[in-house]
DNA sequence: GGCTACATGTAATGCGTTACATGATTTC
DNA sequence: GAAATCATGTAACGCATTACATGTAGCC
């Protein structure tokens, strides 16, 4: 029973109702560092659950924007999301390819070492700051385990920027020419 | 070109020959916070990769354990690894199923909450400890960009672990009864 | 005898991505 | 008129996992 789509959308559910399109939206805003899933993975799902009899679909009219689905989670659904949750913690998996890339950097060129590191560091540091904001905003209505998941996702962020940073630094340390020349 | 079993296999190559299984070895032992891959995905791109020309198979017979084979990179191979190389960089991706647990942590009670987080330290403590054992014994053969890529490793699991533990502070003190309870 | 490590593979299946396809409405 | 946001979906394809299947050799 690992984390896919399915139990993340039962436990989107099991609070309120809500289309694929607001879904997608969450795992962006506020999953980002633990989950994702495209639209090709949610509304596949959706009807898959649905026909499973695990939720149910209602229309919303809406004025001034398309009308949308939302989808209610049915007692067998929430009975299915109440087995994941008893099930044994799955393990974290991670896929890097800036780390795969410095693993096999002896095979390229400091410059193009030092781009990855820069553009790593970059992207790092938004994903960092975007959830400090969020944590900010949103920290009066969270629950104590929510407090601490944002925690390891900020942390987490924190850590490796911090590392590629100071990877930048040594490796400029190493070759000072290069450092000057590039000022 | 996202980060796939294919280049990693290049990559391992792209220095010496290497069979499948010492692939899969190198992938639990060094490529644990980046990468990993079952045999049942590592055997048959090997096989894929010896049909397009980028690898060629060797029979190494062995005593006192089975025969094996081993590959080795072709021209064309080291090619299509510089190409990955200069590809722009990817992004990385984590699925971790106790933060998705702990987001939706409200839908079950705090004994449950415990035992991830308990759980998910014990197990962030050992890949911990693991990386720093594979530094210490590594750090003197490894080139600068190695030596990043197992600190941005290090310093996220100690991060994780440094969270967990947090948390899971936190989580007692707001109940003391059950701590002593539970003792 | 049983367990672990070494060693290679296949088949069924599932999960997920990308690209494609469509269309309304709002804002600039 | 163009771009962004809202909104839903499908089809092709690839990648990967799990379980299955097999076999050797060393060690306790």
């Amino acid at each position: 029973m690992q984390l896919q789509a399915k139990y993340v959308i039962l436990g989107l559910l099991y609070k309120q109702p809500m289309s694929g399109y607001e879904m997608k939206k969450r795992f962006e805003e506020h999953f980002s560092f633990f989950f994702d899933a495209s639209y090709g993975s949610v509304y596949p799902s959706l009807a898959k659950l649905e026909q499973e009899g695990c939720i149910t679909k209602q229309t919303v009219l809406q004025e001034g924007r398309p009308n949308k689905f939302t989808y209610e989670i049915t007692l067998q659904g929430r009975e299915q999301f109440n087995d994941y949750l008893k099930s044994p913690l799955g393990t974290d998996s991670t896929r890097s390819d800036l780390c795969m890339r410095l693993y096999f950097g002896e095979f390229t060129d400091e410059q193009t070492i030092v781009d990855w590191l820069e553009r790593g560091m970059q992207a790092n540091l938004e994903q960092l700051e975007t959830l400090e904001k969020l944590k900010n905003q949103y920290v009066s209505q969270m629950s104590a385990a929510q407090r601490i998941c944002i925690s390891i996702g900020i942390e987490h962020h924190r850590a490796r920027y911090d590392s590629i940073r100071q990877g930048l630094e040594q490796i400029r340390q190493m070759d000072p020419i290069k450092k000057e020349e590039t000022r």
